[in-house]
DNA sequence: ATTTGCAGCTATGCAAGTGTAT
DNA sequence: AATACACTTGCATAGCTGCAA
């Protein structure tokens, strides 16, 4: 379990222990199968490039949601030179919706070529 | 404007035309410049091969969203052998809320090994 | 496994601002 | 002055999700 990332979800843990837990045998003494771990963290093998796709595929659903619309956005920001109101546009989506949300995932508006992403 | 794709979203042509409309020279007999169309739209010369990621940095937000949250989904069932509870668990979301989004995506429950992704 | 009703939270559109720079 | 854009905020409503069954 220590081979794995646990990407920032507390309630994940809580999750799969709780699972363990319950399925793990009543004898504290014995050992706990491995294959009560859900496959992902099982099998933390391959330590090597994963695309970025797949780096979000082994997050839960909510930081994958938000780490691909970061990635998205910055994008589309880098696109437009940092035209908010043409990102908007291209988007479709309000302009004012778009600065609430680039302010919630911390993304500067001031987007530039030269920026890195992620 | 033939050349860029246009998926499935009517409100993204329309702001985009209306835009353009504004933009545009009164005389309606001059040509419309180029540069008025969003540089994602107007740079389509490159019709070779994108990484996933990449289609989707061409979709509207919603649509992109909702094919990374289908990519997602189908991912973690395969991971799972088609097992939506341990899914839930390990994407951190109750197991009646991911069957309602199963179904809203159209994503069979029964995804197993040998299925193909989008 | 799969649905459904419901309550609460979140996201978003719309409207109406303010501020800055050209 | 006028235009374009950045940024904010209040409000209503639509959508999503957890919980219970």
């Amino acid at each position: 379990m220590q081979g794995y990332g646990w990407p920032g979800n507390v309630r994940q843990v809580h999750n799969v222990i709780e699972t363990m837990l319950i399925l793990a045998p009543a004898d504290r003494n014995k050992p706990i199968d491995l294959d009560l771990l859900p496959a992902e963290i099982h099998n933390v093998s391959r330590s090597g490039d994963e695309s970025e796709l797949d780096v979000l595929m082994g997050l839960p659903l909510r930081g994958a949601r938000e780490e691909f619309e970061r990635a998205y956005l910055v994008t589309q920001l880098r696109k437009f030179n940092g035209n908010v109101s043409r990102v908007a546009t291209f988007i479709g989506m309000e302009r004012s919706a778009l600065h609430r949300k680039l302010k919630a995932l911390n993304i500067a508006s001031d987007y530039q070529e030269g920026e890195r992403m992620i």
